[in-house]
DNA sequence: TTATTTAATTTAGCAAATGAAATAATTTAT
DNA sequence: ATAAATTATTTCATTTGCTAAATTAAATAA
């Protein structure tokens, strides 16, 4: 249908906003000659529009911008449950939202999405653009084309192809991926990140994982695991707690949120995470500790990556509670301590809260992205 | 000069031994016509040559290689006294090999450099093929593309254009690249991880690098310091030494050669690293220990890295007396013990020797790479 | 010998991009 | 107000890189 050149002008209009032709035939090196042909079919196709016209020495030039109304996407998030589902343009704007129960039973949960897409289909008949794509977000691996979930702890799947089954009884093209991946194409789609080359990733919520955008490209790794980060092993010499994965002192055993509840219950203190950003606030001390080891923990896997992947940005998703809290400035101060020190520069830390429903607009990247990009690079 | 199409079937003989025009379009999703039109070319340009024929049903394939005598590539390693100078053929064969005194002082070294290659070029009149380029290893920071050496603390430089300058002086295409990655792009181009889309290489010796191949790109990170891995935090428990970064309990106070060799003299054993494994083979503790404890801390880094990145396979270059001591089972045991267990699949990690020829010769790659692959991904 | 099979080449042609010239829509200078 | 300059965009003839289909080449199997 769109060439790879419709891509690639859409890839850069979708990123730094509206360009005219010449701008461009300059970002891309290509001729001026192919920019006008590929916009006017982009324009003939109701996928761009001309905006308004900037005025400068000679000829003004005619801003071209991706409308809004150009397609849409549907995002659903089976991380958690409730699961989340959303309906969104191609700016990631969402237009719609709701959750439902999460099934865990494959046949009924596949049968409760496509009602869904039905509901949504039904609801919005043509007021945005045309339905163009699903995403699916899952906790677990996913296979890095074949979009088939490999292993799920949370749905307790495996090996099962809601991909091309979801596709089939909706008709729609479907995208499958693993949550921390998700996000990191939403904030590359849909977020602020973009115009980086390489960035990553880290969510902290039930678990703690991680992503890595390296070259314009999401890096899956091998075998999917790419971005694994939560069993860092981080706490020698503290009192390391068992972990589920067997060894002791990994970083989810102290730095995820279910680690710092748990602390906190052991320590007497509420079990709710915002109490005790309250609590360590009023200088409470055990609300102290608890959040600033957390933070420190993260901080210091943080370093990690920075020196192994070295990437512009790592951009850090939690709590809304913890964002502006000792665990942001624990963490902030163990990359400081722990990366090698750089003259020019430093790997820019964003914190940033993490809602339930990101996973979802996540989700709905995807699919955007598959619409928007193709298989093009850059 | 050549396209896109000519090194695409170079990168695929290059990595994969002799092909026939049909495998070449099966492999490359071309035509057969476009191979019959590109190998035309390249034989014309005494670039390939046609091998044995390959008997089957029909008409016999005939196999289609990379001529040895293609092309010439110098390979300068800067990266410790004495610098090592090769001059290899696209195979990586060394075919002629020597040393000169390290001169840090910048015009002197050009000039140095400079002589040696015309030193070569005199007594290698056309026996082999012609010079194609130059490859410069020093251990440090260069600027990703514009070959210039940001900043290195052997040689005491800070934005040198050691490339460009010796580009002008020789006449030649000139490639400088830190020493990490010089020697996995050695190991991608005339090693055996060439087919492999993403690994990861890490050598010890006076210091400890690091560096990735991932979708087939060397990753330089976003200020080329992608790879660190000397200064992960990994002796918090033991009694941590400084390090010239300013932390404790670096990798590198416990991995590297000198950190061995310093523990051993601390603990009245020989300076000698070879003696020492062979204390250890024969049992005293203090060598067991101390080349246990190194051999430990790099696993747990490498754990990181897997975790991380999930590379396919982590190939670690070290002193040949290491390859097969305590150092190399307490490695491999403590990847074992750190990464998250997975049902199907593990990383492989594959321990060889490291020599000081070796970074000369991943110099020569550099050029080498260039001269194969162009700008071409595939 | 003849049919079959696979490899490689030829041929005509398409799709995407290009360079150069033409056209359009302005601002600045006179 | 008019002409000159300037920048954006379009047109058009052409190149580049590839492809599909038919053809030729060189072998094996019957």
């Amino acid at each position: 249908m769109f060439s790879t050149g419709h891509h690639r002008i859409l890839s850069v209009l979708s990123r730094s906003g509206p360009q005219s032709r010449t701008d461009l035939a300059r970002i891309l090196n290509l001729s001026k000659a192919s920019v006008t042909a590929l916009v006017r079919e982009l324009i003939e196709q109701n996928i761009l529009d001309e905006r308004e016209r900037v005025f400068g020495f000679g000829r003004p030039a005619v801003m071209l911008g991706l409308r809004q109304d150009a397609a849409s996407f549907i995002g659903i998030s089976l991380q958690a449950d409730p699961a989340h589902i959303v309906l969104t343009d191609p700016h990631g704007k969402v237009h719609r939202q709701f959750t439902m129960p999460l099934v865990t039973d494959v046949e009924a949960c596949l049968a409760a999405m496509a009602g869904a897409v039905q509901d949504i289909r039904d609801a919005y008949p043509d007021t945005i653009g045309a339905l163009a794509g699903i995403g699916v977000v899952i906790a677990g691996i996913v296979s890095g084309n074949s979009q088939i979930c490999l292993a799920s702890a949370t749905l307790g799947w495996t090996d099962v192809d809601i991909g091309p089954r979801l596709a089939e009884m909706t008709g729609l093209p479907v995208f499958v991926e693993n949550d921390a991946n998700a996000l990191i194409i939403g904030e590359q789609l849909f977020g602020n990140s973009g115009e980086l080359d390489d960035f990553s990733l880290v969510f902290v919520s039930e678990g703690i994982g991680g992503a890595h955008i390296i070259n314009r490209h999401l890096h899956r790794g091998h075998h999917g695991g790419a971005g694994e980060i939560s069993h860092s092993p981080i706490a020698i010499d503290l009192e390391a707690l068992p972990c589920r994965c067997g060894n002791r002192g990994c970083l989810e055993t102290v730095a995820a949120l279910p680690a710092i509840l748990g602390a906190a219950r052991r320590s007497g203190l509420p079990g709710d995470i915002g109490q005790i950003v309250e609590l360590a606030t009023e200088g409470q001390p055990e609300a102290l500790a608890i959040l600033h080891r957390a933070g420190t923990a993260l901080g210091v896997s943080l370093s990690q990556v920075i020196q192994f992947i070295d990437p512009l940005r790592i951009v850090v998703r939690l709590d809304p509670h913890l964002v502006e809290s000792v665990f942001a400035r624990a963490l902030k101060q163990a990359v400081e301590a722990h990366v090698l020190r750089r003259e020019s520069y430093q790997t820019e830390l964003v914190l940033g809260p993490l809602y339930p429903n990101d996973f979802a607009t996540g989700a709905a990247s995807l699919a955007a992205q598959h619409f928007l990009f193709g298989n093009t690079s850059l």
